[in-house]
DNA sequence: TCTGGGGTCCTAGGACCC
DNA sequence: TCTGGGGTCCTAGGACCC
């Protein structure tokens, strides 16, 4: 059996924790330059207020209603998360991280408790040590899990699917477009064919599951019918890309403000990819116009450090460079970011340097070094396993002018 | 010049998740 | 005026090789 352990109204109950006052009354949390909401308590909800609305159009009714409204703080969640998981390592120490707000736990070691005595002692725990609310489903596979968890948010707390027949009474009723796996085109296509609930979807015939919705799809079936095909990773695998990017909260019109965003997204990025011990070979850079306003502009450009560079650059050059290239004068910048991908352990990279073969590698290494080392000083390769801590120190050091910690301080340009 | 199967690698794009 | 910021997996199609 396994147990999906989900934190209610995440980011709402952790703002809740600090004001106990707000208990039972409508909570909102806003994304980052408080464009729209991404978080509601239930009453919030029960005002109509949903993810995704933006700001702007509904702050008067926020106003109306009372509601209390927060910018995002992902720190303060962050910790939260922290504090969660480490109170569910007290009780299982077989468990998945999934989301910020989600953990999934095997609980075959637990054989000998009654399941649904088990969900609550969890439940009460959590509450109890860090204040934040959670709902357990218990069930054989995930995405049943995701099903008893979405009952028990409904009022219970803890339901456990265990029997054919409580899983097939779970299912009757559960609407389509609420299975995990199952997304808006997905649910608007079944619906066409008259398949409304999880349990329509379990009867359909596997050759037919695999053909309209792929392999993805007949796992999910599979694990419908309580045959587990998604498996938990208790181990998470290393990152295969990381993004940073952002809204700009204004528009930026001057190459140079692009160049600044631009190199604060790349040493944040650069950042947590030493912070997980990877190395990336590949950069996207990427910025577009405003998607709400008509048709929109999106360059991007991929940068591979090897092939596209006489030597290799550190992430904040490489970035620069394509920040560059696809700058366009004249169009209202809205969003931008970079892409780190092709990544890999930062240990197997230095292996891979040391074993350089090829005269031709060898020479194009010694080059690259020599062109950093004296444009930022000994040992600043990025690239280099071995340079990857003076990096770091570069990055702070450097007295390029388009560095800056904090580009959001930037004068506006319109 | 035309014919052909089969394999791998890469990329773009779609769909989904929180 | 003002609309998030992360991620993953899968497939199709093209290039290239034997």
């Amino acid at each position: 059996m396994l147990a999906l352990i989900d934190c209610n109204s995440f980011y709402a109950s952790c703002e809740r924790v600090f004001q106990p006052k707000l208990n039972g009354k409508p909570v909102v949390v806003l994304s980052n330059n408080d464009g729209m909401v991404i978080a509601k308590s239930n009453e919030a909800k029960a005002l109509g207020l949903d993810i995704g609305l933006p700001y702007f159009q509904i702050k008067d009714e926020l106003k109306k209603h009372n509601v209390a409204v927060f910018s995002s703080n992902y720190t303060l969640y962050g910790d939260f998360s922290q504090r969660v998981v480490a109170t569910l390592r007290e009780l299982t120490s077989d468990i998945e991280i999934y989301s910020i707000d989600e953990v999934f736990a095997d609980l075959k070691g637990f054989a000998h408790k009654d399941p649904l005595a088990y969900g609550h002692e969890m439940r009460d725990t959590v509450k109890k040590w860090t204040g934040i609310p959670v709902s357990v489903g218990i069930a054989p596979s995930k995405a049943l899990t995701k099903v008893a968890n979405k009952l028990a948010k409904k009022g219970p707390g803890v339901v456990v699917l265990d029997t054919p027949e409580k899983i097939e009474q779970a299912l009757i009723g559960f609407p389509i477009e609420d299975i995990w796996g199952i997304g808006h085109q997905r649910a608007k296509m079944l619906k066409a064919l008259g398949i409304n609930t999880a349990k329509q979807l379990r009867d359909m015939p596997d050759l037919w599951i695999r053909k309209k919705m792929t392999i993805t799809g007949l796992r999910l079936v599979h694990e419908l019918r309580g045959i587990p095909c998604i498996p938990l990773e208790m181990q998470p695998e290393p990152k295969q890309q990381i993004i940073c990017s952002r809204s700009f909260g204004y528009f930026i019109t001057e190459q140079k403000d692009m160049e600044q965003a631009m190199t604060y997204y790349a040493s944040r990025a650069a950042e947590r990819m030493r912070d997980q011990g990877l190395v990336t070979s590949d950069i996207m850079v990427f910025f577009e116009t405003s998607r709400f306003n008509g048709p929109f502009y999106a360059p991007s450009k991929v940068m591979n450090l090897h092939r596209e560079t006489n030597y290799t650059p550190d992430i904040v050059s490489a970035t620069l460079a394509a920040t560059r290239q696809i700058f366009r004068k004249g169009y209202r910048y809205r969003k931008g970011g970079i892409m780190l991908l092709g990544l890999s352990s930062a240990k197997e990279r230095q292996y891979d340097l040391l074993s350089l073969r090829n005269e031709v590698q060898q020479e194009s290494l010694m080059k690259a070094l020599d062109g950093v080392n004296k444009k930022y000083g000994a040992n600043s390769l990025f690239f280099a396993a071995a340079g990857i801590r003076k990096e770091w120190q570069m990055m702070r050091q450097m007295k390029s002018p388009h560095y800056t910690t904090n580009w959001q301080e930037l004068p506006r340009c319109n």
